[in-house]
DNA sequence: ATGGTGGCCCGGCCA
């Protein structure tokens, strides 16, 4: 079973981009971020046509995830759940396949003096709260998407220029410890050790040409999931050519 | 050097 996860950065703006790489990538879930769609707006009927259901959850103009899958959809589930008081749409479950999968889009953060840097913390509280509630570290969970989080130095092209940054701070690489801790191994890195390997880079002065990126875009599994994964890789091309996200997908594959 | 690009949708905000 191949799983992979992808912020498109507005699926409106994105879709052929989509559908072509679904074709090529021939993924069994994907995990979407920032589809900047309402729930209305959610191009189901294109997915379908291409083998795969789909669900979505979002709010409009920002933030907005999805998980398409072509090996089945049990039990969405909106945000952390019934009760769930984020303003914010960056969290969906669903059963696909056996593999209870999160769709995951992670706060910003912006600044370590900004709000929204609090905000950021908490939310990863919620979600490995959310583990401890409702998931079983013993089965089958993935939670994949957009951590804007790199877990180490070996993530960021320059770590010294993140000092005093978000993404790279130690209380957001302590938060995403702890979530791990509950039972989830960062699978890419079974796979794929070496350093300077990138899933973002910023659109602005040549970045991705120049490799200067970071790999804030994971997928964590449990070890059930983990024993499982025979390959993975950041599909690089994808953030080529014409109109690209800034994200490229990170895929793994499964043995059955 | 406090820049640069690209998404939202049309004036700034967000990444």
């Amino acid at each position: 079973m191949r799983i992979a996860t992808w912020n498109v950065n507005s699926l409106k703006a994105r879709l052929p981009r989509v559908e072509e790489w679904l074709a090529d990538v021939a993924p069994d879930v994907v995990c979407l971020q920032e589809t900047k769609l309402a729930d209305g707006a959610f191009p189901s009927l294109a997915f379908q046509g291409l083998g795969y259901e789909s669900v979505h959850h979002g709010e409009g103009r920002w933030n907005g995830v999805a998980i398409l899958s072509r090996v089945g959809i049990e039990d969405p589930l909106n945000g952390f759940g019934p009760g769930d008081d984020d303003p914010e749409a960056r969290l969906l479950w669903a059963t696909c396949g056996g593999v209870r999968i999160a769709s995951a889009y992670v706060p910003n953060g912006r600044s370590l003096d900004d709000d929204h840097y609090t905000y950021k913390l908490g939310w990863l509280a919620k979600l490995r709260q959310h583990l401890v509630d409702h998931e079983d570290p013993a089965g089958s969970v993935v939670v994949a998407g957009d951590f804007n989080i790199a877990p180490t130095d070996d993530d960021v092209w320059n770590p010294a220029q993140f000092v005093g940054a978000t993404h790279t701070s130690e209380p957001e690489r302590a938060a995403l410890a702890e979530i791990e801790a509950w039972g989830l191994v960062d699978t890419f890195r079974l796979r794929q050790p070496e350093a300077g390997l990138y899933s973002w880079w910023d659109y602005r002065a040549g970045n991705f040409h120049k490799k200067q990126g970071m790999r804030i875009d994971l997928v964590l599994g449990t070890q059930a999931v983990a024993d499982r994964v025979t390959f993975a890789t950041i599909d690089r091309n994808a953030r080529k050519g014409q109109q690209p996200s800034d994200h490229a997908p990170v895929i793994i594959d499964l043995a059955p």
